[in-house]
DNA sequence: CGCCAGGGACAAC
DNA sequence: GTTGTCCATGGC
């Protein structure tokens, strides 16, 4: 696997040869701040920071930023030194066919390292709420509270809020976001950072035990919200968020258990296929599958 | 309109 | 430990 960088006037151009869909990652429920600007470009959220990205295909993207940071910030926020093919290949086809197709149907598919303060919000408000809905509750908050910005080309965007931005926040500001009874986990979570009760930094190199017990002490967090900020903003590649279509694969695919010694330490980024190829499967099933029940 | 959503707190067994 | 109910709101 490898990645060049050639730097130009107004921006660099990225090769890869790995695994690197931004459709794929844009849908895969991980991220809630993409922006799809042309049909093969996006405006990408991270933190205070936006970068354009365009998929000019053959593995090159045209990304909107310098080289050095891309070489700062990008480069680690796409987890571009992990080589997902690699890990892919590691799925037996004959031993698990299925989790092979899923795999092979989510081929490009990364974990970004986001930020874990912006995950822990974004997936707080989460729960109970679908993708787009998601979405939208996140965009009203940086739009109400987080600082205004330029990017490269000159348009507006906001910033994530910091934690001292959302904490400020009166209960009436933040239930005009669309977060209803989250609300009040919301404004605790911000105060905990804000405070330093909760110092996420140092959950980067914690265990999983430790990780979600100290995040679910906060009030709102459960294990699921826990391993969702786990994997997707600590990068704890083995943590595996269970929400309802984990739960309804585990239960049709994996009856006698899921066999997590086979993919450790890369458990999470297995759970993600199996997550979107799930929920492909039941768009295109028409409503069929949708609606089936969770257990039998 | 009714059902569901990248759930969790809480009470009741 | 497990199960049921309620939560506020929006997508489809």
């Amino acid at each position: 696997m490898t990645i060049d960088i050639d730097e130009r006037q107004n921006g660099v151009i990225l090769t890869v040869s790995d695994d690197f869909d931004l459709d794929r990652i844009a849908d895969s429920g991980q991220c809630f701040r993409w922006e799809k600007i042309t049909p093969n470009a996006y405006r990408v959220l991270h933190g205070a920071r936006c970068l354009r990205i365009a998929a000019l295909g053959g593995g090159r993207y045209a990304l909107d930023c310098g080289e050095a940071e891309f070489r700062s910030v990008w480069r680690d926020y796409f987890d571009l030194d992990v080589n997902y093919a690699r890990i892919r290949a590691g799925i037996d086809p004959a031993a698990d066919p299925y989790l092979h197709a899923a795999a092979e149907a989510g081929k490009g598919l990364r974990i970004l390292r986001q930020d874990p303060w912006e995950t822990l919000i974004c997936f707080l408000i989460s729960q109970n709420k679908n993708i787009p809905a998601i979405r939208r509750s996140v965009a009203l908050l940086a739009e109400r509270c987080g600082a205004e910005r330029k990017d490269a080309a000159g348009a507006a965007y906001h910033a994530f809020p910091t934690p001292g931005e959302v904490a400020a926040l009166e209960g009436e500001a933040l239930r005009r976001c669309g977060l209803g009874y989250r609300c009040a986990y919301v404004h605790a979570a911000a105060e905990a950072v804000r405070s330093g009760a909760l110092d996420l930094e140092r959950l980067r190199d914690a265990d999983e035990e430790t990780t979600v017990k100290e995040l679910t002490a906060l009030h709102g967090v459960g294990v699921k919200v826990a391993s969702c900020v786990s994997l997707f903003g600590l990068h704890h590649t083995d943590a595996f968020p269970k929400d309802v279509w984990i739960l309804r694969v585990l239960a049709r695919e994996y009856p006698n258990g899921f066999p997590f010694a086979d993919y450790a330490p890369y458990n999470g980024i297995i759970q993600q296929y199996l997550f979107t190829y799930s929920r492909a499967q039941a768009r295109t099933a028409g409503c069929g599958e949708s609606g089936a029940p969770l257990l039998s």
